[in-house]
DNA sequence: CGCTCCCGTGGATACGTTTTCAAGCATCTC
DNA sequence: GAGATGCTTGAAAACGTATCCACGGGAGCG
């Protein structure tokens, strides 16, 4: 009932101007007992400056966005709480929302950012390059988490193919020479060491035949993966799902029936990780004995499986303070993007080929 | 580089006045022609009108808050995406903030939420009614989900005293008759019948010692514990961690090993369920042979766990939409608290009494 | 002693929108 | 035909803040 006291309520009743209230509030100069005075009085109001006018003056939204595909992803849900710490320590509010990894949502949601003149943005992204194209050029600060927005479907590519491209422009690290998205800032796992090392350990266990699991935006992933079994690649080993949890378990269950000669995969994410497991208990195909399973990502519910899943982890948290770091520091020009390392670590759902 | 078009722009391309822009923009009345006319102008500058302008102007912000513990815990997450469809579909931001079960920081995150002008607030509160007073006298609307604050503590009573008074005075449904908060609308799922119903279950699995494994905020389901297993509440076995998994875990095994008498846990939330499975496994006992578990929230990788755990089900994301409608239609006046229905899936985690 | 320079201060302006108000104009009614 | 009525329209005010600019006074320097 009590309306908010207003910055002129507060210069009228410290008897000076709203300017110097507003400086003192802002770190301004005052003098000691000017700044005093309007301290004792806003505070004895309990006056808080107003968001709203502040940003219009500015003409920008103090807070950042956040778009992830999925929060029930146990993942997206670690990088959003990363993205929640630092925000918070800074004071920020954060706008999130979730694409469900479709490109259309995604960009029905970055315009929505942009209404609300949001002018900072982390992303986990799901549309291409095309997609993220308007949002840079409106001069937002971008920073994409996890992964990168694809090369722009220039006609029918097949997802594979423009994996493998976009791995050779990006290599590991993602300033690319070229590329107009390879100039915002990223913070991504090393993807290509981590599958690389998964590959390796289930060699190791003599599996050949080994799949890939993915979803949206997993495409370097399926590269790195491409990559790592060497050529040639069996294309059929290579599936992916849209993002959903019934499709994601539609194309793991097809994969098993398909191809019953595989006796391992690699999860791109826990979600078809998860997928993976309920699909194969489905099909009575027991883990590891009948089929071996490494997923990305490091959950909590990983260890408490049945078998408990081996893994591999990257940092969810910490990709998502550091991105939230890195879009908060973006006083100090071009930042570099960050690149993390991964750890395999592992538990009882790899075995041997039977 | 290209600044925004402002309305001014419009109104000057369109040869008419901003106010007919806005009208035209808003649903307003317009000539046929005139309103043709600045819709093709509107689109062909790429006219967005900016929600600062209009913020400031109606002295709100447009967007919603959602505040909960933690996105980490899986249920959590499902709740918010229900926030988030709904929202979505309204085409209002919401701004989330995570609180990690911590009356402070969700104190501090209502301040800046109000200093945004956010005025309607979707919360799993961990607070009592005390922390939530200022929020709501301000004239924000808010909706509890998933549980309601508690009754603040005058003095120090213990947190099972406290719990029980809570739940005879809102006995089922929220709406008590006193109580400044009960005026709050929530959507809650219906706790006591869910508790008695697991409770029940053991019981006739042979059960006697049932202990109760809980979390901030979780005195109801506490309380609905101790009525259900009646008289007298052996009150070692009601232990409460505070929050962080490190805690859930310290809890859980500190009652595993202080009472190796008991034979059931029903544990109040799925980190809290996640905490009893590893340090039952840490202790060297088995579920369900040594030790039946049932935990609150029915969550994806319940079914994956070894067992498969048997689960208190609420429907999370039909609980953030439901409470997101509710903050919306908020202009309907008074709403009506919703008591959503719970439902025990039993899996493997129960048996009977060795 | 006088000039300059700098610091503290307050008035005024702009940010982009919605909304009120009055005016203009055409149509309808008596 | 004149007054009334309704619809469309544009000018202007307001929202709460940050910042530009001008002004005053004190201190330092010549």
């Amino acid at each position: 009932m009590d309306k908010r006291a207003t910055i002129k309520d507060v210069a009228a009743a410290a008897g000076v101007g709203v300017a110097t209230v507003s400086r003192v509030l802002s770190g301004g100069s005052a003098s000691p007992q000017t700044r005093e005075r309007v301290l004792a009085v806003a505070a004895q109001l309990d006056y808080r400056p107003s968001a709203l006018g502040r940003n219009l003056r500015q003409r920008r939204t103090g807070g950042i966005g956040l778009l992830v595909p999925d929060l029930t992803d146990t993942f997206h849900a670690q990088l959003a709480e990363g993205v929640l710490a630092c925000a918070r320590s800074a004071g920020e509010p954060v706008v999130v929302g979730s694409t469900a990894g479709d490109p259309e949502q995604e960009a029905e949601l970055i315009g929505m950012l942009l209404e609300q003149s949001v002018d900072r943005l982390i992303a986990v992204p799901s549309g291409d390059q095309e997609t993220w194209a308007p949002a840079i050029r409106t001069g937002m600060t971008v920073v994409f988490a996890d992964r990168l927005p694809a090369l722009p479907s220039t006609g029918d590519v097949d997802p594979a193919a423009a994996a493998i491209s976009d791995l050779m422009v990006l290599d590991g690290v993602p300033s690319g020479p070229q590329g107009r998205s390879s100039e915002v800032p990223s913070v991504v796992a090393d993807d290509r060491a981590g599958i690389r090392t998964a590959v390796r350990y289930l060699r190791g266990l003599g599996h050949k035949r080994i799949a890939f699991l993915g979803g949206p935006g997993h495409d370097r992933r399926a590269a790195a993966f491409g990559e790592a079994v060497g050529a040639p690649v069996d294309e059929e080993l290579v599936v992916f799902g849209t993002g959903s949890r019934d499709s994601a378990y539609a194309a793991a269950s097809g994969l098993f029936q398909s191809r019953p000669d595989l006796s391992a995969v690699v999860a791109g994410g826990n979600m078809l990780g998860e997928a993976a497991v309920l699909a194969a208990r489905e099909l009575d195909l027991r883990v590891p004995r009948d089929v071996s399973l490494v997923m990305y990502d490091d959950v909590p519910w990983a260890e408490l499986c049945a078998p408990p899943l081996t893994v591999i982890a990257q940092p969810g948290r910490d990709m998502g303070y550091r991105a939230a770091e890195l879009v908060l520091r973006s006083g100090g020009r071009r930042q570099r993007s960050v690149v993390l390392p991964t750890e395999l670590i592992i538990r009882g759902s790899c075995g041997p080929r039977r």
